[in-house]
DNA sequence: GCGTAAAATGTAATCGATTGCATACGGGAT
DNA sequence: ATCCCGTATGCAATCGATTACATTTTACGC
């Protein structure tokens, strides 16, 4: 049984190189550089490593290496499904190029941000993936500007990092020209938190798309929210409730356009035909709606290892120019849309 | 502004010694343990290291201290949104103890399981969190015994591992009790993949629960699922479809009795009059089903807690003991359960 | 058998922070 | 002035792997 090597005390490259009678140096390049040993001794010492169940210490080899091989991403809400799928979509380039990745939840407190931003600056972790649009509580411009930091899906334009975006204006415009194409006219705006830099494009996009449609802009139409279900379903209550209400409500997110949809269903309106929403983000959440949610994808897991592969490939060529990746999204048709009810 | 430092090359510690003109010796205890240097020495120091913007090189203290100070997370699907607030709650005490936590999701497959086990291995993070219910390939049972290692949510009798998990045997008898008690009779249970083990413990919590009540046991009642909504939904089609169908399910998870729930609906059942459905786990899938969903909670935060308490102890104070944490669930009764009908 | 180049191996420095031990300094008591 | 002790500091080893450079061994041609 060519088992796993003993266990018992963990040993170092020098117990190998002991019991195999050659000097640390030989053991090193028997097991990372095969070619420059002679096959007598290569194997020796793989035998005698096996035998041992000799692990390098990655440790002492990072500090020689002068680099962890790990990635840092920092993200607001683990909890938040979108995130989770990036983070996949990250992990899996991180590991096709030997890289490893810690995962920071930072609820969006300082204190947080400054603990991991110390595992940058001590380089415990070579490269920064940031889902949060700001740097962390504790890193300055300019220490970002040393080592590879990517943004991913928020943008904040004062940075001028390095960044994998979509175009949130642009896919919020398609959005709504798609209600309109149908024949809406009252397209109402069940808004992010304004805080966030995605929430204020998608309104923008919503805006750009009702002039260009040549509609008026209703203030009223633009409903506060935050992202969650339940103001999602308060503030959908209190559209439905307006004189004027509207056909068709255009969702920031997924979780909010369920909580519209709630909303419409609870005072007897029938979606689609009473009501049209579409959401933002195609999470799972929009498979699982009832009816199923149309809405806007975004390529998530494609988002996370482009930058993923952003970060390495800096790492590894050197700093480069600071691109900007906009990737594509996609219109995801479902069963929450349709043309408005005629006229009663 | 007593800025975060200025930029370019970083600095060490010998720099700041120099600069300081003292040895790094003094640099090291003047940051770390400020009462072994006097006051004047001290502030010299702080203020120098300030001034370079000097972060000391965690890997070097790691080296030197033998300790990454880190854990490693190992999670079969990291989409899953049930392990997300179980990291969570890991990281947040991780955090309170100077840890940091490397987040893994496998996908079950066994290259990636060997390749995490190798950063166990190499001592790049000194504990291990399985929420994978086995050991990662790659890493036997006596090299387990030799780090911290616990089990959560998913035990592995086998193992004898440390372990944090949930009574699911009982608490599934206590769903299904639940549901005798209002007058249901014919009881089904929509399973989880029969892989894993906490699907086979709620089974044989449903089992139990029938035998207690005296109720018999109809293989027809038990229908072969795998956590998913479609699967959940075909299975609870085939089993309205039946001669004499249930009239409540108690389905391994929430996103399987979603399923179950849409189901009914498709074929004009109301949820709950003419049938009653019952979750497992509490997700954040709970809330938002139409009607909410009612289920078994799992302290999920609490459990990644847990588990970080459980490995930092044993890499503070020694292996100790091989602790088996159970933590309480509760029944969360919300809109999806109700008594039978009466036989028309 | 000798010379020479190539291949194999060894020696020791290196990465950066920490720490046991030794030394130096200062102050108080006798 | 002497001795002692406590505090402050420096020296140098240490953690474990890697690698530039030096040295030894091997192989081959003549």
């Amino acid at each position: 049984m060519a088992g796993a090597g003993a266990s018992g005390p963990r040993h170092t490259m020098a117990d190998v190189a002991r019991r195999a009678g050659v000097s640390t140096a030989t053991v090193s390049r028997a097991l990372t550089r095969p070619d420059q040993v002679s096959p007598k001794t290569r194997e020796l010492v793989h035998e005698i490593a096996e035998e041992l169940g000799f692990r390098p210490n990655l440790i002492g080899r990072q500090l020689r290496a002068q680099a962890a091989n790990s990635l840092l991403i920092l993200v607001q809400d683990l909890e938040n499904p979108f995130y989770a799928e990036l983070i996949k979509g990250a992990e899996y380039v991180a590991r096709e190029r030997q890289f490893s990745v810690v995962v920071g939840g930072t609820d969006g407190l300082e204190d947080v941000e400054r603990l991991y931003a110390e595992q940058y600056l001590g380089r415990r972790v070579d490269g920064l993936i940031l889902l949060t649009g700001h740097l962390p509580a504790g890193l300055s411009r300019k220490m970002a500007e040393q080592g590879p930091v990517v943004l991913v899906s928020e943008d904040n334009p004062e940075l001028a990092l390095c960044a994998v975006l979509v175009d949130n204006v642009g896919w919020a415009a398609q959005a709504v020209a798609h209600l309109h194409a149908l024949g809406h006219r009252r397209i109402a705006h069940l808004c992010g938190p304004m805080a966030r830099i995605i929430s204020r494009e998608r309104r923008e996009g919503y805006r750009r798309a009702l002039s260009q449609a040549g509609l008026p802009a209703d203030p009223a139409l633009e409903a506060p929210g935050d992202f969650s279900f339940e103001t999602g379903r308060r503030a959908t209550r209190a559209l439905l409730a307006l004189p004027d209400p509207p056909t068709a409500i255009f969702c920031a997110n997924d979780e909010s356009a369920l909580g519209a949809i709630r909303a419409a269903q609870q005072v007897g309106l029938d979606v689609p035909r009473d009501l049209s929403v579409i959401g933002f983000d195609d999470t799972m959440l929009a498979e699982i709606s009832d009816p199923p949610l149309t809405t806007i994808r975004q390529p998530r897991q494609q988002m996370g290892a482009v930058a993923a592969e952003m970060v390495i490939d800096m790492l590894e060529n050197g700093p480069g120019q600071c691109a900007r990746r906009i990737l594509d999204c996609e219109l995801v048709e479902r069963s929450t849309v349709a043309a408005p009810a005629a006229k009663s």
